[in-house]
RNA sequence: GUGAGCGUGGCCUAGUGGUUAAGGCGCCAGGUUGUGGCCCUGGAGAUCGGGGGUUCGAAUCCCCUCGCUCACCCCA
């Protein structure tokens, strides 16, 4: 390979067949647990006006400043390639008036997402989710529900041993209170506070030090206070209704107080899924309450909540656990032949049998009998049809079972119902 | 944006200054006349990411560059 081969851009990932065993196994436990729980899909498009995101995100974080797909399109309108999936389908909302749907309103969401980052393990530029937003109910118990279903779904796929991380931050009334105290009990300590980085948190984004992994800084974490202890009274309600809801489902969770959100339209609870052998990005999923997005975005308020769920981190924790998905099998037809007219007959068969439902690949041309039969055994065919020049003259083809080696020489007319699904 | 590690055929790997870069997987072919999966034999395929330098001589040493990986930053 001499000239330089093109490769897929850095921080993408070609999805090739061998993946889509995982992808295809998950996608359709998503949407059958979404299904179950009353979700209805909506799709948005894949990049959007750049405002929504200033709008939703705001324009001094890194996030809209350097860590985004922004450019300009040939007719002069700034677009960015989403980043996330609730402020798409927030717009959605406001959009269709779908505060005129019954409320609330369950959705779910699958597809891809960019982030302009350096790529490093479970982060990619190129990413996917799947993600569900429940929109005009502001009770705690629509927060233990799409925890629930988080929880279940990574379940039923098999990862176990998950963790729940869980917080409130509050909302507008009690939040800067607990920001003021954070940053007083940080001032009071600021001859330990010795990380460059963290002093600098201080002043743009206090919540982040509690997030913080230099270890120099666990000691002053460990004893900053936590927004769950200085919540206002409504929304300490909030909070301890839920602790009950996820109780009653049998959901074990873990206080945290790392956990937290940047942006102001977050609202009360914060969440998080994690797999056991913790890795630096390996959060599975991850939600919060918006209570205050809808007016951000310039709609009427509307309370909401919902969760991202990494498909990629969640396919790797899968391969971790355990091995290769079982492919169901079934029935997968090979049509060798033997010479030119056999041939001309294969590829009829091949539409034949394909028309009738039945998966069928000819055999590849000017290969010997053998060569074809490895190259069906290669591809994982249930099944051989073997056509050459005694069966043409007699109308029949020799169908071969694979899996048991038995083979037997039938009309052609009856191939497709010994080799079809059985009629229901 | 910062730092560290790595870079040999499609994949995995051996080879750390000296004749035509070795092996495994995979791929293709053959193992007698129309039959697979195992096995055997053979074949195609890399000039060692790229460029420059040191040397009589480099995949092996040095420099630059590109790429990959991991971590920091950020984390919607």
């Amino acid at each position: 390979m001499s000239p330089p081969l093109f490769q897929a851009p850095r921080g993408t990932a070609d999805i090739l067949p061998a993946q889509h065993r995982y992808w295809g196994h998950f996608q359709a436990m998503a949407e059958k647990m979404a299904v179950r729980f009353g979700y209805e899909r909506l799709d948005t498009p894949i990049f959007e006006d750049a405002r929504l995101f200033v709008r939703s995100i705001g324009e001094v974080t890194d996030i809209v400043e350097k860590e985004t797909y922004t450019f300009e399109d040939r007719g002069g309108d700034l677009v960015t390639l989403r980043p996330e999936g609730t402020a798409p389908v927030c717009r959605a909302y406001l959009q269709h008036g779908m505060h005129n749907l019954p409320q609330p309103l369950r959705l779910f969401y699958i597809g891809p997402f960019f982030r302009y980052d350096r790529p490093q393990a479970g982060r990619y530029r190129q990413l996917h989710q799947f993600g569900i937003e429940a929109i005009g109910e502001a009770e705690e118990s629509m927060d233990a529900e799409v925890i629930e279903l988080a929880w279940l779904l990574l379940e039923a796929v098999g990862i176990s041993e998950i963790t729940l991380l869980l917080n409130s931050i509050g909302d507008p009334q009690c939040r800067p209170g607990y920001i003021d105290r954070l940053r007083s009990y940080y001032r009071s300590r600021s001859d330990e506070l010795v990380h460059g980085d963290c002093r600098r948190r201080l002043e743009t984004n206090p919540l982040r030090l509690l997030d913080c992994k230099n270890a120099a800084c666990q000691p002053l974490i460990a004893e900053a206070p936590g927004s769950v202890d200085n919540l206002c009274d409504a929304c300490n309600e909030h909070w301890q209704g839920l602790l009950r809801h996820l109780s009653a489902l049998g959901l074990p969770y873990q206080i945290e107080k790392r956990l937290v959100r940047g942006l102001d339209y977050y609202t009360r609870t914060v969440f998080e899924i994690v797999p056991p052998a913790a890795g630096q990005q390996s959060t599975l999923v991850a939600g919060g309450r918006y209570d205050g997005l809808m007016e951000v975005l310039g709609g009427s308020p509307a309370p909401g909540i919902g969760f991202g769920m990494g498909i990629e981190r969640v396919l790797t924790s899968i391969k971790d656990r355990q091995g290769p998905v079982a492919r169901e099998p079934r029935t997968k037809v090979l049509v060798a032949h033997t010479g030119e007219e056999p041939k001309a007959a294969a590829l009829a068969l091949c539409s034949e049998l394909r028309r009738g439902g039945v998966a069928a690949v000819p055999a590849p041309s000017g290969r010997s009998l053998k060569s074809q039969l490895r190259y069906a055994s290669a591809i994982e065919a249930s099944h051989a049809v073997i056509i050459g020049e005694d069966e043409l003259s007699k109308h029949t083809v020799t169908l071969r079972d694979l899996a048991k080696s038995e083979q037997q020489e039938v009309s052609r007319n009856v191939l497709l119902t010994m080799l079809g699904p059985t009629p229901t």
